[in-house]
RNA sequence: GGAGAGAUGGCUGAGUGGUCGAAAGCAACGGUUUGCUAAACCGUCGUCGUGGGAUAACUGCGACCGCGGGUUCGAAUCCCGCUCUCUCCGCCA
């Protein structure tokens, strides 16, 4: 959430960025600011009533003291009417507020200053590249080849139980997965300086509106209810990512300043509708309704959000390296960030037999977009109440990982090499061929 | 699911209609002092909003004692609803 003061005093510059995301938000700051000067202007009507009930009331006390008790009735009358008017006023300042606020949740994050203006995902341009992409002495297998020969994955049969979209991890391929997670946790864990935490893999409706999942992005969440009973509906969501209930562990806290930095890693399962969404229904791991992945998460002070972003994106970076898996490393443009984030990098991992680059990371420092949205606040040096600088990562995403994974490392004869430091994790340096 | 108890400032914890934004202690901060990585003493010390002021220091006003309503001239305090926590019982991995 943007700070309502900030945007009355800087009008043009907020329009200004906000345009730069070409999502058209732009057009409601008018609206905002008019809300606001109303709501201003009510305040300073109704506070000043409350402030003459305040000095009658207190008359009031004073005169039952003194048992003058024919003078205490008659300003009582007198003031009746000063607490239906407050009522009234109360009620309007209050509605104009959350009409404000509605406003105000609706708006993304202004891109940094560093962020690259550009429309769409063709605009954003690449940091670097690390390693190569493999050449395979024979024409490498897709994915879903590999999974279907060595039995990774049981794409049939995990539509079967849950649609299409979900998958059904078998044999190796579950125990792949399950090493990848303890690799990843292990690696941030001990290599990194995180702490590991496993949160709840539902959340109540303000986590998703603390990060800024809602009220914008309703229709991708799954919600949950309780049996039949409909009335519990919306109270709980499967999270779309470990990133909504672990950066909320702290919400509505004040942290003292030398309890920060925090680092948090977590593992969950990601639970996407991708309602609308063109790619779930083809087959594959690409894109699923549900996945693992290891979220990094970190709470910083306001002027360190850069730094710890720039080491957020290394350390998601050693994952691929550790894999020996060829990626690059892009800044995405204004126009092709996430609602919430000031500046955003994707970490892209090669999959040759996809021929293609995919996401497997996006780290961002949405500065204090969330932490205002979720009244998280430290108390500095100088004794101020500040919000601090939120960011997430991935550290990574599982499925594309296993893509990219078994589609580089895939052998001639059908065998999959394991690279060495995921081997003690496997209990095995190579996964069979059929 | 049933019965009971509770929710107060960074923390602990008093406070049952006006003199309460709220005692006390702890923590924190500033200072004094003591020869021993500490203690004693003094002082300061909630948050948010809105106005004045230089987008300062400071300061006026309002709101906030889990959340939302109600009663009242006036509510931390009385009434209703909700959420959460704890204890006991039931069910259950």
């Amino acid at each position: 959430m943007l700070d309502i003061r900030w945007i009355r005093e800087n009008k043009e510059e907020t329009e200004k960025r906000l345009a730069s995301r070409h999502g058209g938000d732009e057009a409601k700051v008018d609206q905002l600011l008019q809300l606001d000067q109303k709501r201003r202007a009510l305040l300073t009507e109704v506070e000043q009533l409350k402030s003459d009930r305040k000095a009658v009331s207190k008359e009031i006390g004073a005169l039952i003291g003194q048992k003058k008790l024919e003078e205490a009735e008659a300003k009582k009358a007198a003031t009746k009417e000063i607490g239906d008017r407050i009522a009234e006023l109360d009620q309007q300042a209050n509605q104009t507020t959350e009409e404000q606020q509605d406003i105000l949740l609706t708006l993304p994050n202004l891109p940094h200053e560093t962020v690259p203006a550009g429309v769409s995902e063709t605009d954003n341009p690449e940091i670097r590249q690390w390693g190569e992409k493999v050449s395979h002495p024979f024409p490498p297998k897709t994915h879903v080849e590999l999974c279907e020969q060595l039995g990774l994955i049981d794409f049939a049969r995990g539509a079967k139980l849950a649609g299409s979209g979900f998958l059904l991890y078998t044999g190796w391929g579950a125990r792949l997965e399950r090493a990848l997670i303890q690799f990843l946790l292990d690696l941030h864990t001990k290599e990194h300086g995180y702490t590991e935490v496993s949160p709840p893999f539902v959340v109540n409706p303000d986590c998703m509106t603390g990060v800024g999942q809602f009220p914008k992005f309703y229709d991708q969440a799954y919600a949950v209810q309780e049996g039949q009973d409909s009335s519990t509906l919306g109270k709980l969501y499967l999270i779309p990512t470990a990133e909504a209930p672990v950066a909320n562990i702290h919400r509505e806290e004040l942290l003292r300043e030398d309890q920060l930095p925090i680092y948090y890693c977590a593992y969950s399962p990601c639970f996407r509708a991708e309602a609308g969404a063109a790619g779930v229904g083809t087959r594959g791991m690409i894109r699923v309704h549900q996945f693992d992945k290891v979220e990094m998460i970190k709470i910083v002070p306001a002027d360190q959000g850069y730094a710890e972003l720039d080491a957020m994106v290394g350390n998601a970076e050693k994952v691929l390296q550790l894999l020996d898996l060829h990626y690059r490393v892009i800044l995405l443009c204004t126009g092709d960030m996430g609602f919430a984030s000031a500046k955003t990098f994707d970490i892209e991992v090669w999959a040759p037999g996809q021929g293609s680059f995919l996401e497997v990371s996006s780290c961002s420092n949405c500065e204090d977009y969330q932490s205002r949205r979720m009244n998280l606040r430290y108390k500095n040096k100088d004794g101020k109440n500040v919000f601090p600088h939120l960011l997430n990562g991935s550290g990574t995403a599982l499925a594309r990982l296993f893509v990219a994974l078994i589609e580089t490392h895939q052998q001639e004869d059908g065998s999959i090499r394991i690279p060495k430091p995921l081997q003690p994790y496997l209990g095995a340096d190579i996964i069979p061929a059929p």
